[in-house]
DNA sequence: CGTGTTTATCGTCACCCAGACGACTATGAT
DNA sequence: ATCATAGTCGTCTGGGTGACGATAAACACG
């Protein structure tokens, strides 16, 4: 495949890593993973793992969060009707010292899943689990030392950071908040996730004024659920319309 | 640096690929460099290259940045006020397919500048030209063969695509549409800018009420201008605000 | 030297939409 | 029955935008 001289680039490895939210009990979540070999023996850090040479980048974060969480994934294009998760490319990491063994770029991925009956370890020993955001970004800045409070290993947390950063801003303009929802949610259940990604309060009156008149984003099962407790909702599906026009507003502080 | 086995992963080539957007005469235009060798010899292509084998992503987008185009750059933290570009990285693309030659993964970045006094060709002797975006990404589309019209080189073209749509969705909702801008500029200038990237006509009464009822968007330098003929117009600097809120909108269609 | 052209800038008005909040409905828990 | 919970419909008000009229200050003509 090469009739080039090697010599003449240098040779990285290329890896890509997974920023996996979900939301949980309220909680915006990451899945993290703990690390079973050097560096970082012992530390949480997010799924990920090397490029196979034949492998389209996409496919090889998908492939990854398949063996992470047995999720399938549907692209931007797919209607999102399935059970599967949303992958987006994220930004790609490439600081010379971010992996103390060798030259490593990582091209981090973000998936967005609806909340899973279990977190599951990968096809290996490591252990998984799923933590909410704030406490893998706090992780660090106390003082306590033990392996539940230390920072995620490389410049996860950086990638951490951005990933949730993105998903915060994106489901302003995007219908992507239904990733996080099961395939039939309610109008109340779809605003808890706004509230959980945002860590806001949101009107229920105002939202629910809000996203059933945007034409395209809501299509009613006819269905109805009780399982919120008080009066039934509802159900929906997400509807064809990717883009929110005017977008939902982020309150402020 | 290496004390791993090499056969544990596949090696990859990484290079940063650029597109480097300005507005010359009423048009959105990007920087365009002739290959002048295999594969895609004598097809325009994007500037960009191999990244170092201790350089960091972006500063290997920086420096091909300033080979091509003799621009510094500001980061996006910088306050904007240096004749320096904004830089910023883009996507990252890695199909198998995409170089014949070799397994290659393109960082793309995305810089934007104001028009430059002269487009000027790198240190190699490979010509560079600004092109209108809608020329490159229509080439290959007639019937016409000649270089002028062929397809950009690589999947250069989708990058394009990418980055000039990255563009036309920042401006919306930050201050990034003066980094098409001289240090000093006029509401009229910027609001050209705007029309030159989205392709549209803004009302002038309109935008000018926008911007400079957004505090910290524009700050007056007290000067005056007639370069733009008619009526002499306030200048004005970049203000610190990054962010635009709530966003200049862009007209339907 | 007026007149027209160009660009900049200020103002007005109607409409849409989001925020705030009242009112009512339908379920389960006690 | 009563309360708590959650969902759904309405009303009002203020800010922001689109459409567009009017004025101001330069230059290019004749």
């Amino acid at each position: 495949m090469s009739p080039y001289d090697p010599s003449a680039f240098p040779p990285f490895a290329v890896t890509v890593d997974l920023v996996v939210l979900t939301v949980r009990h309220h909680a915006l979540c990451a899945l993290a993973v703990r690390r079973g070999e050097q560096p970082f023996q012992g530390r949480w850090a997010l799924p990920g793992g090397f490029v196979r040479a034949d492998e389209d980048l996409t496919s090889a974060a998908a492939r990854e969060l398949g063996e992470e969480t047995g999720l399938c994934v549907h692209g931007p294009e797919a209607p999102a009707q399935d059970n599967g998760a949303h992958l987006e490319q994220l930004a790609t990491y490439g600081d010379p010292e971010r992996d103390p063994r060798m030259r490593v770029v990582s091209v981090a991925h973000l998936a967005l899943a609806p909340d899973l009956p279990a977190p599951r370890a990968g096809g290996d020993a490591r252990s998984a689990r799923w933590a909410p955001v704030e406490t893998l970004l706090a992780a660090g800045a106390g003082g306590r030392e033990d392996e539940q409070a230390a920072p995620l290993a490389f410049d996860h947390a950086q990638i951490l950071a951005d990933g949730v950063e993105r998903a915060r801003s994106k489901i302003e303009y995007s219908s992507l908040a239904t990733a996080f929802c099961p395939p039939e949610f309610t109008v109340g259940e779809l605003r808890r996730v706004y509230e959980a990604v945002w860590g806001v309060a949101l009107d229920p009156r105002n939202f629910h004024r809000k996203v059933t008149g945007t034409p395209g984003f809501l299509v009613p099962t006819g269905g109805t659920t009780t399982r919120q407790g008080g009066r039934p909702a509802q159900l929906f599906r997400a509807g064809g319309a990717t883009l929110l026009n005017p977008p939902m507003l982020r309150p402020e502080v």
